[in-house]
DNA sequence: GTCTATAGTAAGATAGAC
DNA sequence: GTCTATCTTACTATAGAC
């Protein structure tokens, strides 16, 4: 992995972990191993790093949904698969955590990728479950654009109770109960 | 309003909109009208601070909805009045929001206030769940607890698409396709 | 491309006057 | 109790040597 490469894939993780306004561009350096001649070389200065990490996280978060979502099964077997995908819970989420941090809520470029990703990600699951309901194997009372926002919602949600309590489990908790009120309305 | 509570207030608003990493002392300081020299009279430093402000969010969280889950209503109707409660999802959960930063994690002391309330809620919404269950009111192959917190979450991650969304409507979407899962129907 | 030197601003806190 | 002065370290970035 090259310099550039490394100053990307470190602020990424200390964006994760630390979000934005908590990572210095001391700490990027650092991690990546590199000195503050590299980074400013590579980059105008953190905003431009960060704008490039973000971007590649949302791609990240993309991708793996849209392999979930066009992958083998029901509706029901795909969003099922996707909501119980192996994750770290305590980690939380790389994208949804950025929501909280005000400097990037308050930038139009750092907050547009995270805009974008789950705009998308809503309306992926909205189209599984319309899938679901044409073929009866959901309520068709059930709206398929609030399921889909309530859905999603368990997950970012499940991430911030399961750091509450720093406990994993209770990420696995909600998960099942949102999985068990859906199979409730199953046909 | 008095010094010291100015600077407990001010320092509420502030890790309400900021965290506790993007909250200075300075700023705390400007917004509450002090100096220094009142706000280190008063408190020993920024972590002892913050410990009086979050302890008083989470104090008024579960005060809130005590208000709720002890009032009128059947346990469905008081559970889809707390859900509906007028919030400013934009602005997200003063308490959830803190499970993202770092340094409220890492202290121990700054920490328990947050998981506190948010067990103690987990605990009050699965018991409104089981006497749901027990009226009649919801599906007895639902398992409260897992219920609970599948609906908390929907509350916690509600703010989050809310806020990448920019658009507190998501919010409400996210509410009332949890409702509607949670309704029961005639099958 | 990467390094070191430098610099202005802010964070977080202490000391002592009033 | 509050104010101002002061201190150390970190943040974020620029300049110029190599």
């Amino acid at each position: 992995m090259d310099t550039k490469e490394r100053l990307i894939e470190s602020t990424r993780e200390l964006l994760w972990e630390r979000g934005y306004v908590g990572t210095s561009p001391k700490a990027i350096q650092q991690r990546s191993g590199t000195g503050q001649g590299s980074m400013y070389h590579h980059f105008r200065g953190k905003p431009d790093l960060a704008l490039v990490a973000i971007t590649r996280s949302a791609e990240e978060l993309r991708d793996r949904a849209e392999a979930v979502f066009s992958g083998p099964g029901t509706s029901i077997e795909r969003i099922t698969a996707y909501l119980r995908r192996e994750r770290d819970a305590l980690r939380g989420c790389p994208v949804g955590r950025l929501t909280q941090d005000p400097d990037v809520m308050a930038d139009p470029e750092l907050r547009c990728p995270v805009e974008a990703v789950f705009a998308w990600l809503r309306v992926r699951f909205t189209g599984a479950l319309t899938e679901a309901r044409e073929n009866g194997e959901m309520d068709a009372a059930l709206d398929p654009a609030a399921t889909a926002t309530a859905l999603v919602a368990v997950l970012q949600g499940g991430y911030v109770l399961a750091r509450a309590a720093a406990d994993p489990q209770v990420y696995a908790l909600a998960v099942d109960g949102a999985l068990s009120l859906l199979a409730v309305h199953a046909h």
